[in-house]
DNA sequence: TATGAATGAGACTTCATTCAT
DNA sequence: TATGAATGAAGTCTCATTCAT
């Protein structure tokens, strides 16, 4: 997932214009999740990406489709963890792999998952289509490895799209709540013990539980 | 948690004036949520309180001040399920009455779940004192309830924080994310059976995980 | 010149009712000087005089008809020195009487002053007709007696208005300008010695001039 | 005193940005003195600059900024003739160019005139600290000026504050009271005459006085 | 006489966007 | 590619005034 990549079409035939574009979609990152689409201006995209309003205007014509470009390449950071969710490897190596990585992602790339929550939160208006198309079928395929390790008796038979909102759910709850887990904790996931101890924490609670394994 | 009560001082000497209050804020309540504080127009919300632009600014002089009264309401209901938490019934019937408790506020509040939400993923600017001092004395309590069930050996040892989070995040998921879970299940908490299905399989994951019991 | 006197046929018909409405002009009075008409609020009129907008403006139905009150008043204030301008004593005591009493007015009445001054630095919009009509009648006559002075050879044959406009600027500089002044000399009107050491000065330069006697 | 110098900083890198805030000041003066800072609408001034609202807004982000720059012009022009006040000429010469000097101001900028007064009036809120500093450090010295000449026996012993305030208080109300001036003379100082007779007028009182020179 | 509620006409300011160079 | 100038639409807030009690 190089960021470099995502320039979908977007006038960069020199090698000037590709850097600024991806000046500009790294500050456009930061700066939505951090206002949202209504409460960031595009003077301070310009500004974090280090030029000027109008020279920005030249490379995104509006203010949407700046943000549908960043929106985007935030649907690929969020998307690519479950790709990867082996059937394979079986549940307790194949879950636990896809808790690290998705927590990682959350430390990597917080403000990506704060902008994929705003804008499902706010009815997902640039996103819907994708959520049906994509993801649905992403997720109907995982969701068919989970009931296959069920089925196989290799784990509890839960409702795998339960499960899967869990992980969602507790993973991007680090990121997207950091403030608040800071000030709880005084610590966030770029703190290396902190995350370590997330990481075992989650882990151990959607395998185990918490109530004692022995009776009582 | 009764809504009509928290008139901070307003101007509501009459009863014609603290009904209109009560109207404007639950108004607010669903339109910041739904396009955060710069996305939402005065005259939005008051037309969804039914009343003039004007007359609204009468009750709230400014943006800003009906956004914080919106959101003091929120933190009311965000806190409520948090300080029932009862130590004397143990674990078991004591997580499952929280997770049970905070997915009902979910289906119940979703809006007020989601301008929670934004607010903190955008910094808490608005709630960051109120975090650190009422939030974090009653979570610090809370904490040392688990931790009590912990040193009495009726639950795992897991970081009382973590398992905290946990519950927060999967349980405001089904709120916050309502779009994109409507998208992959076609359902959301108001539908009866999907409440009751994913207060189980919430119950059951974060209570027993999901892997076997029995070494299989 | 008595302020409770000039209630033009307002609602008075009470006790009550007429200390409200010399309430309501002596802050009326304050405000516009400060803040000239359009920069000031009914509302602060209102709290300077220590009652509601609302019923301020059951005494006065709009700003306008207030501030013509209020100006009414004024101009009593500014004119009433100038009527007791008497040809039978002679310019030396004539004139100093005058002055003195212009001075001791903008002593008492700043605040008189300065509306008037801004009124007419803003045209005069609402004392054109009394300027044209009072109060050239009443300059007429007392050029006339300025006049028979120095046909008398009481005086310098000066033109009478630039006489009478000199008097009037330097007088009502010591209220209109106070801010500056006070800034220099750090003292204003309201001390005693200061307000001696400038009717003196005044008054030995408008009638001696600042020139030595005796040929230098 | 040239106005096309004080672009303070503005956005003028241009030349035909400096032209349109030289046309903007220019409109500003004008219509801040003739209505005040809060009886001026922006529109006005800018529709009087001859272009839109908006671009003047370009130029001055907020009407304060506009006031403070169309103030801040005003002051030079003010200052300027108190700054040619020259000792070495004597008293008689001296103060007669400066009387004429500041009468000519008056006659080529009433507006700045009048802006400058009301400024005053409302005390001098924009223009404090500038008084208490550039102004007072300007007129210590020259009243050191006055004071060196009453010490050579060249003329009377006039508090030297006392006669700057007549002399400025003089000049300025033929500016500053020029509709009632109109009034009662039916001319103002764009008049030749009449512009001559007040110099004359004004010099001959300050500096001889109004009473016969011979056995007073 | 007094006040709380309500309103409409403004006025300021912001901001995405376009124009011209 | 880059930027200064210009604009119009929107949105917040103010304030005189009216209504109802």
């Amino acid at each position: 997932m190089d960021k470099s990549e995502a320039n979908g079409g977007k006038r960069s035939k020199t090698r000037i214009g590709a850097a600024n574009i991806d000046r500009i979609l790294d500050a456009a990152l930061i700066e939505f999740a951090h206002s949202g689409l209504r409460g960031t201006r595009i003077e301070q995209v310009a500004e974090a990406a280090g030029m000027s309003k109008t020279n920005l205007l030249y490379y995104f014509r509006t203010k949407d489709e700046l943000y549908a470009a960043a929106l985007t390449r935030t649907l690929d950071i969020w998307l690519e963890p479950l790709r990867e969710l082996d059937s394979a490897i079986g549940p307790a190596a194949g879950l636990t792999a896809y808790i690290e990585q998705k927590l990682d992602y959350s430390r990597r790339f917080p403000e990506a998952s704060r902008l994929f929550a705003m804008e499902i939160m706010q009815g997902a208006p640039h996103l819907k289509t994708v959520l049906a198309g994509e993801l649905a079928d992403l997720v109907e395929r995982k969701t068919a490895t989970i009931k296959g390790w069920i089925a196989a008796g290799l784990m509890a038979p839960v409702e795998p799209l339960h499960l899967l909102f869990t992980i969602w759910a507790t993973t991007q709850h680090y990121a997207d709540f950091s403030e608040q887990i800071r000030t709880l904790t005084g610590k966030d996931l770029t703190d290396e013990a902190f995350f370590a101890q997330t990481k075992a924490a989650l882990v151990g609670m959607i395998l185990k539980g918490v109530l004692p394994r022995s009776p009582g």
